[in-house]
RNA sequence: CGGGGCGUAGCGUAGCCCGGUCAUCGCGCCACAUUUGGGAUGUGGAGGUCGCAAGUUCGAAUCUUGCCGCACAGACCA
């Protein structure tokens, strides 16, 4: 990798942390590698999260709760499943502290040692599978669609904020079947309701796929994501949706009567997105003047800011916001008057543009004279005078509006930066140069993808679902291959 | 864990080579005044064990040693 790439990699990532922190997201906290993730960040997970529940519910899963500790025999229960987490794990040893029988501090009780150490939950699969075992029985259990909102831990040896904590917030739904079709459906399905909710919600397209074996989650068969770009040209993984076959059933030894009253172990999935898709928001669309967030998740969807001077023309102001308001929220429009005085109106303009409210409304008496207000959008910076009549509707018809050009904007992006390469070279100097996607053959080998991640540091991010069979040769050994796959510098 | 870099007010920093009115400046914070259609200006003010410890010295932010912590690139990864 040269040094300008670095460079310009090291910028970016200053910029990104830097916006998190200035719009009021997030901030670091005490703990390594944890965050706090403060009300105006809470408040966009909160409308995510909302939208995602519903879309999960309409689907028939329902929500439930699982304990945070667990037991360490348990995650040693699936090989493949410990392999992948055991690196990343906390371990809580004991259960209780006492003074420092030196002096001064507290220190832990050593007489407090637990027999067997609790985990705090990295993924809650052994869990969750050591409770299905209790409730299924029979086929008249089935399906089980269980989603869990909740945090996890995972002891990651870097971090940055949104994109990889060492605790996260996210959902992990985790679903019991009776037939293999039905578990792959429901994988499909989800992974569906993901990439919907990024491209309709989050106006972040995103191409979903198939993980190649190395890639694939710790105990799954199938592991599809959704991928998306980034402003940077590099690729995030936005979330997954697991086939785990028959290997928690069969580790947990969960097995159901079927209508031929023959036994056998039941077939799951699990699926979840995190907190790192405000992340990929942050960095799928925000510009130097900060956050540029969709329309149909900003917390703030419209901010009006009165320009006065003196109680007098204050009042007038405040008596027609009062009105407007109302209008507003008829249309289920999130509004917010600052009449803060302690805050001049330029840095009010600097501050909402900051958090990436879509939509600014200045009104003055100059405004009052022409019964106009100022509207300026987020995304495109615009501002122009439209009148008081109607007003909630402009903004509704805007609104949605910037939640379409968001989109367009992101996926022209992603679109051209797409590109093919067929030969080594050119896939290095594609990366080096425009990051992004590239689309190349590979001889599909464990050996050849470890190969490649070694030498250009891109991984194979998927293998598009509907994708076009092509014959071609690898581009790193020249093996005969039947498609390409999408590789890229990821997060 | 090993590799180069860094620890000075809430944040960002100057000073360190060459020890001595040296604790600098900007942002932010507080008060008052004038301001308010794109992050205001002026005046005044508060805020510091210079990461910790030991050593050298008449004297250490500055030199030496040890420790601690941090960010960066690497193995891990939603």
């Amino acid at each position: 990798m040269s040094k300008e790439i670095t460079s310009r990699e090291k910028d970016y990532s200053q910029w990104y942390n830097d916006l998190i922190i200035k719009s009021g997201l997030a901030d670091y906290s005490a703990v390594r590698g944890c965050m706090v993730i403060k009300p105006y960040g809470f408040a966009l997970w909160e409308n995510m999260r909302d939208q995602l529940d519903k879309m999960f519910k309409e689907t028939g899963h329902q929500n439930a709760y699982f304990p945070l500790f667990i037991p360490k025999s348990f995650l040693s229960k699936e090989a493949a499943h410990v392999e992948g987490f055991a690196k990343e794990c906390a371990v809580v040893t004991h259960y209780r502290l006492m003074n420092d029988p030196n002096g001064g501090g507290i220190v832990v009780d050593p007489s407090a040692k637990l027999e067997e150490e609790l985990i705090v939950r990295p993924t809650s699969e052994t869990i969750i599978w050591n409770t299905y075992k209790t409730w299924i029985q029979s086929y008249r259990d089935l399906p089980v669609l269980v989603n869990q909102w909740a945090n996890v831990v995972r002891w990651e040896m870097r971090t940055r904020l949104f994109l990889r904590t060492t605790e996260f917030l996210w959902q992990e739904g985790h679903t019991a079947h009776a037939t293999s079709q039905e578990a792959i459906d429901e994988t499909l399905q989800m992974l569906d309701i993901y990439a919907t909710f990024a491209e309709e919600w989050m106006a972040m397209p995103v191409i979903k796929g198939v993980k190649s074996p190395n890639e694939r989650f710790a105990g799954a068969e199938d592991t599809y994501c959704i991928e998306a770009l980034m402003q940077d040209g590099k690729a995030l993984q936005a979330g997954t949706s697991h086939f785990l076959g028959q290997n928690f059933a069969k580790a947990f030894d969960v097995q159901f009567t079927d209508k031929e009253n023959k036994l056998d172990y039941v077939w799951a999935t699990s699926w979840g997105v995190s907190t790192r898709l405000i992340g990929a928001l942050v960095m799928a669309h925000s510009d130097d003047d900060g956050l540029i967030l969709p329309p149909k998740l900003a917390p703030v969807q419209v901010v009006i800011v009165p320009i006065f001077k003196g109680e007098d023309q204050k009042k007038i102001i405040d008596e027609k916001v009062k009105s407007f308001m109302e209008d507003f929220k008829a249309l289920n429009i999130r509004v917010k008057y600052d009449d803060d005085d302690s805050r001049r109106t330029g840095w009010k303009f600097a501050e909402y543009e900051m958090k990436g409210v879509p939509v600014r409304i200045a009104i003055g008496a100059r405004d009052l004279e022409n019964n106009a207000v100022e509207i300026a959008r987020r995304d495109t910076k615009e501002k122009s005078s439209v009148s008081m009549d109607g007003l909630a509707n402009t903004v509704s018809v805007l609104l949605n509006d910037i939640q379409q050009k968001t989109y367009d904007k992101a996926k022209d992006f992603r679109d051209n930066n797409i590109r093919k390469a067929d030969t080594w070279d050119e896939f290095m100097s594609l990366l080096d140069t425009d990051g992004g996607f590239v689309s190349a053959h590979w001889d599909g080998t464990a050996e050849t993808e470890e190969a490649i991640k070694e030498k250009s540091k891109a991984t194979i991010r998927c293998i598009p679902l509907n994708n076009k069979k092509e014959e071609g040769a690898c581009i790193l050994t020249g093996a005969p291959s039947k498609e390409r796959v999408l590789f890229a510098r990821a997060y």
